[in-house]
DNA sequence: GCCTGTGAAGCTATTCACAGCT
DNA sequence: AGCTGTGAATAGCTTCACAGGC
């Protein structure tokens, strides 16, 4: 009763996220339409499911021509984007923090990291890839000011939990976990966890048995 | 009628893997058993798909005792694990690829990467971090030598079906893709995608909203 | 009592199939 | 013809609830 904009599932959001991404880039140049189809195809799922998912965003799309691109690349964002930038703090500047700057610098996308953190103290302080990064013991000073409310959690396993409670405490409302320990957060946040050791070791397990049955998972 | 073990869920090989690397690593020193709410809380899933998951791998608990940590480990690492140690590939030599030579440093495991692989000359022919780095030329003498069957993937978006085609190319059974662009690969090779911009992007939208039901997702 | 294993129910996600449009 | 949007059907996943055991 509450909700006039009805909620959308996570499936669909997560799936929302990648035909925008496909759409912008790898889209061919010269194509303004396409039909749902081509776009599954892209996405590796059935045409009826692309269709089901772009019920949820309210586009229209035309028996004729299909989809234009740039209208439904629109509708998208105006789902998934916040109205301005939004921004992202990084918890953690190893291997693993440097390589999401990375993947972010690359992608046109409103999320935008705009802090990192650490506890090393030679790695604070200073402009990492274009990310100014900073002692943890400014966390809660910079995710106000900055009014950050999404967090990516990047540090070793033991360190996980503890980051975690500074985010809970500092405001943060969701947080993606990479580091191998799932954490414990309040109800109210919105939590996802992903393992690369469980996800390598489901691709180990289905590699090894002949399965004869489409074996692709988004995750 | 053909198969006598029977196909495990995806879903379930995914939890499977958790609830052994938090009986593994996360479980009290002193305690030999456990309940199926115990280890629930753990995961943060419910006792009863525990118990639903725990059917799968036939180990048997006990009403009153529960389940014995050390058999239950061995029993679900004899449906995940290859009877001999069961070698990784890593293509991709970046940061994000020692994030994750670094992840598997760390966590005991029969996967083994065993070989890494770059096109940068001045990454290979040398021992990063313990693994041992080669130009992609020689893909598929080592992944023939060392029976590789899973790799990882872990290069730029623009380099990944390149890479992809190798592999399968090579013989590859199984693939992580880590890139941020998602490939076409034969149907019978296992293939997970996981995309952290997507990720992130459903969590932004998550975290944005109000939502009152419990927002946690294990992928 | 409190536990496990499991049939049955409930829920969610995906696909089918077709009316309606151009 | 070939497309879209969508009710209905199906498949898949999770929880309920309870018999049976200690």
């Amino acid at each position: 009763m509450a909700n006039h904009v009805r909620s959308i599932p996570d499936k669909v959001v997560g799936r929302l996220s990648l035909y925008r991404s496909l759409l912008q880039d790898h889209a061919p140049e010269n194509v303004t339409h396409l039909f749902s189809h081509d776009l599954a195809r892209m996405a590796r799922v059935s045409a009826a499911q692309v269709r089901r998912d772009l019920m949820d965003t309210g586009y229209i799309g035309s028996p004729n021509k299909g989809y234009e691109i740039k209208k439904l690349v629109g509708c998208i964002s105006r789902i998934l984007d916040n109205p301005e930038c939004e921004n992202v703090a990084l918890i953690g500047v190893g291997h693993l923090g440097r390589a999401i700057i990375d993947y972010f610098q690359g992608r046109r996308s409103n999320l935008c990291i705009v802090a990192a953190f650490d506890n090393n103290p030679s790695k604070v302080n200073r402009i990492v890839q274009g990310v100014k990064a900073y002692p943890i013991s400014q966390l809660q000073e910079i995710v106000e000011n900055e009014k950050i409310n999404t967090a990516i959690v990047a540090v070793p396993g033991n360190a996980a939990q503890g980051v975690a409670d500074q985010l809970v405490q500092a405001g943060i409302r969701g947080i993606l976990n990479l580091a191998p320990t799932p954490l414990y957060v309040p109800e109210n946040i919105y939590l996802v966890e992903q393992d690369m050791t469980m996800s390598l070791e489901k691709v180990a397990y289905f590699a090894r048995r002949s399965f004869n049955k489409k074996g692709s998972k988004n995750e």
